[in-house]
RNA sequence: GCCCGAGUGGCGGAAUGGUAGACGCUGCGGACUUAAAAUCCGUUUCCCCUAGGGAGUGAGGGUUCAAGUCCCUCCUCGGGCACCA
């Protein structure tokens, strides 16, 4: 090999042109601008403790090769990062040694942000944002303070799930299979004060919303199933002997006449009053045992149905039936009325239990005629109405709307529309958090801040927010916005308190304090009360938020990152909207997205945003997977880290292969061979165009090399948008091959095949750039654009088949009329050693492709 | 159990209903070299008596001149939900 060819020294050139972007700003976005604006957000990370792994990358490496391709077309472009930074494990370690957890923090941002500098993205710094930074989460206090003014925060005493390992409350959703999502520890249920978020008032506008959204079916699909909508009607079953009614939920009101029995769930707040003497003892004792069971056991024994029978009747409204009132677990107190009517014939659950207690099943519904095989019990399906008075013969479906409106005008039902939705349990019994901005005062003092102009009265919910403590009831009153961000304060001990509550509640100086009810200032109760009736004694709120509330609205906070006033100025809102595209995981398909949803709209219905919906634009990165086949994990011991691979490699090399692996979308393993494929490309990329003694000035004029430039340009530029960079790849490889083999091609070529490469591989593109005496960044040139009457080759290729086998090919000049080229395929001589003896009864001529001569015989 | 998604060489994966296996990895053979690294060239779906032919995209059917691609049934894997009345 040629003695003067350099190395592809990665290392510096990579340094070199990190360095350079970083001193010229290159990737700062402009506020407002001329140009049209493309915003590409990636799920910011938690920095953990352990730093960044491959998987990271992935998405970010995705949209940076947006951003700058976007970029390139004109585009003034933003591409942010930032961290998600209050959680669990620094709080946890600073439990076992003392460590400050925004120390720990600290140090894993910054090693965070060394390691994602370090692979060069065309990131806006300047615009960095922090969720523990008070600067950040006073905003996100502020918004939680808009939701209390609304009414959409209570606080309630809630069975949540305690998991007495990580001493702390978990969200529903931080529960899998009865075990803490973080760390497997086994959970129980615990009644805690809480505070909660009424996402259910949102529940219709959440699911209306994501019609237009541009996200993943899948996605979608579980948003929906999460949010749970179903449509039915509550029935009131008037108690035999009693005034008082059951009220139950059902989709089935056409089975109305096949219920055999009820059931209300073991917590119904009526169980008490249906229960007869004799089965008091019972009864109990079954509501005892069902309240230790776990979710986990609850599910385990699905198969096997619990339930006592209570001795008390209802009557059916209708058929003035007397139905049997059960107790069973199996019907839960959170979903509907918590109390059914059992129509075991057409209810799988329903029948399971009476089945196994022998209870009557009483078919109502006949399958149509057509499927009358369909005959078994329990039938779920549609048909005709029997069994059912006035109503039989009727299709069952209309007779849903005709039994609702028949218990209307009898006063005992309704139409009705029940969500799986449950209401959010906001508040953590934690210390790192934000914390929330609420005070508790007693109800003299708070009708006194009722009836005291200012502030506070003006920013009282519609309904009083209570809760009682020792015997007393307590009111909530919000801090004020001149009040934030109200800080963390500093604490000995992290632990959490025993009786669930948090740290913070340990620490009276700041937990007791005055507070003034005019402006709402605070001061510890350790200092004398000023002498003004204005100040009234308060205890803080010592629950903080959990990890997901300063991740529903960051995507705002980088349009306007230092912004002392407020959230996000409206100019600059209205100017970015929301992200064009956004990447990141699909395990946050409900949970982040559905909260960043309900308070990204509520910000739209207070007239803050401008538009209802957050992320318009959703795409979720596949897994990568250790070389072994398996989930990389530090106990499997497969894990790659990033740091590793850019100091083998180089920074372009790792994001080339990422994008290399295979569809963006698809779960697909690690290679430590399959880098090298790519890291041999970028070097014959540097070799190549190093080595100028091929390169002419002026225009291309191979033709084949102009015609595989401009596919290749072409093809690239679909890929990008289509955001399959696996495909834009290979096109990029086969035209450096192409190159190599040519003895020589033009430096416009050269020039342009750097500029394709530049979004994948920027600092080796960069490199070549200056190099071949480029000015500046690459960044700056314009996307080239495909000629693409280039493409029409002179010469087209014909396959011939019979009977849609290959069977031959010839060489036409373009324009060739379709007869001569059936004319050629026909007088082929391998063509008519397979037409001999045959009749020919079909000739297709695909233009430009393909003949095919269908035979017979 | 229910709802999705996916099955293509030794591997990762390409293929608007139109030449299956692009591109890359691996393996094998070769060139260069004292040697190695690097680089380059050839070869790599399977079967057959290798000229050439036959089979082939999880299995079986179907639609079509033509099916990896569309339709039906089934199998396997992955994901989500899981007593929500």
């Amino acid at each position: 090999m040629a003695e003067d060819e350099q190395n592809y020294d990665f290392s510096a050139i990579e340094k070199k042109w990190q360095d350079y972007w970083e001193q010229q700003k290159t990737f700062r976005a402009e506020d407002i601008s001329e140009k049209p604006k493309f915003y590409a957000l990636d799920m910011f990370p938690y920095p953990s403790g352990a730093g960044l792994h491959i998987g990271h990358p992935e998405g970010y490496v995705a949209s940076d090769i947006l951003a700058r391709y976007k970029r390139a077309c004109g585009y003034n472009v933003l591409h942010p990062m930032g961290w998600d930074a209050f959680g669990l494990p620094a709080e946890q370690y600073a439990i076992k040694t003392g460590t400050h957890p925004s120390e720990t923090t600290k140090n894993n941002i910054d090693n965070f942000r060394r390691q994602i500098k370090s692979i060069g993205f065309a990131i806006d710094w300047d615009r960095e944002i922090n969720t523990t930074d008070p600067n950040y989460y006073q905003w996100t206090q502020w918004i939680f303070l808009k939701l209390f003014q609304r009414g959409l925060a209570y606080v309630d005493e809630k069975p949540v799930w305690w998991c007495p390992a990580l001493r702390a409350v978990l969200a529903n959703e931080e529960v899998v299979d009865g075990k803490s999502e973080v760390g497997g520890h086994p959970v129980e249920r615990k009644n805690l004060r809480q505070v909660v978020l009424k996402i259910t008032a949102y529940a219709e506008k959440l699911l209306e919303g994501l019609d237009e959204l541009d996200w993943p079916d899948s996605t979608k699909r579980q948003q929906k199933a999460w949010i749970g909508r179903s449509e039915g009607a509550e029935i009131q079953f008037k108690i035999d002997g009693q005034d008082h009614s059951l009220t139950v939920y059902t989709t089935r009101p056409d089975t109305l006449f096949g219920a055999t029995y009820m059931v209300v769930a073991p917590e119904h707040p009526l169980l008490e009053q249906l229960v007869i003497c004799e089965k008091k003892d019972q009864v109990k004792e079954y509501v005892q045992s069902a309240a230790k069971k776990s979710d986990l056991d609850r599910t385990d024994l699905a198969k096997e149905k619990s339930g006592v029978f209570t001795g008390s009747y209802c009557i059916n409204p209708l058929s003035g039936e007397r139905i049997p009132v059960w107790v069973a677990d199996y019907v839960l107190i959170s979903y509907g009325t918590g109390a059914i009517m059992a129509v075991p014939a057409h209810d799988e659950r329903d029948y399971e239990f009476a089945e196994q207690f022998n209870i009557p099943i009483r078919r109502v519904i006949i399958p149509p005629e057509e499927s009358s095989k369909e005959d078994k019990l329990p039938y779920i399906g549609s048909g005709n109405m029997v069994n059912s008075a006035d109503f039989n013969g009727m299709d069952a479906n209309t007779c849903k709307g005709k039994i609702i409106e028949d218990l209307e005008s009898k006063a005992v039902g309704k139409s009705a529309i029940n969500y799986k939705l449950r209401d959010w349990i906001f508040s953590r019994q934690r210390y790192w958090g934000e914390p929330i901005p609420l005070v508790w005062v007693n109800q003299s003092d708070f009708e006194k801040a009722q009836n005291t102009e200012g502030v506070i009265k003006n920013s009282l919910p519609p309904e009083a927010v209570t809760s009682v403590k020792d015997g007393e009831t307590l009111y909530a009153l919000p801090l004020p916005d001149s009040e934030l961000p109200l800080k963390l304060p500093e604490v000995e001990n992290y632990q959490p308190a025993g009786t669930g509550e948090s740290p913070l509640a340990t620490i009276s100086e700041w937990l007791d304090i005055w507070f003034n009810l005019t402006t709402g200032k605070t001061i510890s109760r350790k200092d004398e009360k000023p002498d003004d009736e204005n100040w009234v004694a308060a205890t803080r709120e010592t629950n903080t938020m959990p990890q997901w509330a300063g991740s529903c609205w960051y995507h705002l906070r980088y349009l306007d990152p230092q912004n002392p006033k407020s959230l996000v100025d409206s100019q600059k809102e209205a100017y970015w909207g929301g992200p064009d595209f956004y990447i990141g995981g699909a395990e946050h398909a409900v949970l982040h997205l559905l909260y960043a949803r309900f308070w990204h709209r509520f910000l739209f219905d207070e007239g803050i945003l401008a538009n209802p919906e957050p992320y318009n634009k959703l795409f979720h990165q596949g897994l990568i997977l250790g070389e072994d086949g398996n989930k990389m994990s530090k106990s499997v011991g497969n894990v790659v880290s990033p740091d590793v691979v850019i100091d083998a490699y180089g920074a372009d090399s790792l994001r080339l292969f990422e994008m290399f692996l295979g569809p963006l979308e698809a779960v697909k393993p690690w290679s430590e061979k399959g880098i090298e494929g790519v890291h041999r490309f970028l070097r014959k990329v540097h070799r190549e165009f190093l080595n100028q003694k091929k390169q002419h000035k002026g225009e291309e004029t191979n033709k084949d090399t102009l015609r595989l430039l401009h596919e290749t340009i072409l093809k690239v530029t679909e890929a990008i948008n289509d955001l399959r960079f696996n495909v834009a790849i290979s096109q990029m490889m086969i035209l450096i091959n192409h190159l190599q083999k040519a003895n020589s091609y033009s430096e416009s070529t050269a020039t342009a095949f750097i500029q394709i490469l530049a979004p994948f591989a920027p600092h080796l593109a960069e490199e070549i750039y200056a190099i071949l005496g480029g000015s500046g960044s690459i960044v700056e040139l314009a996307w080239p654009k495909a000629r693409k009457e280039l493409l029409i080759a002179e010469e087209i290729t014909i396959v011939f088949q019979v009977n849609g086998k290959l069977r031959g090919q010839a060489k036409f000049p373009q324009g060739t009329d379709k007869e001569t080229i059936l004319a050629t395929a026909k007088s082929d001589a391998k063509v008519l050693s397979f037409l001999e003896g045959k009749e020919i009864v079909k000739e297709i001529y695909v233009p430009g492709k393909l003949v095919n001569l269908a035979v017979k015989g």
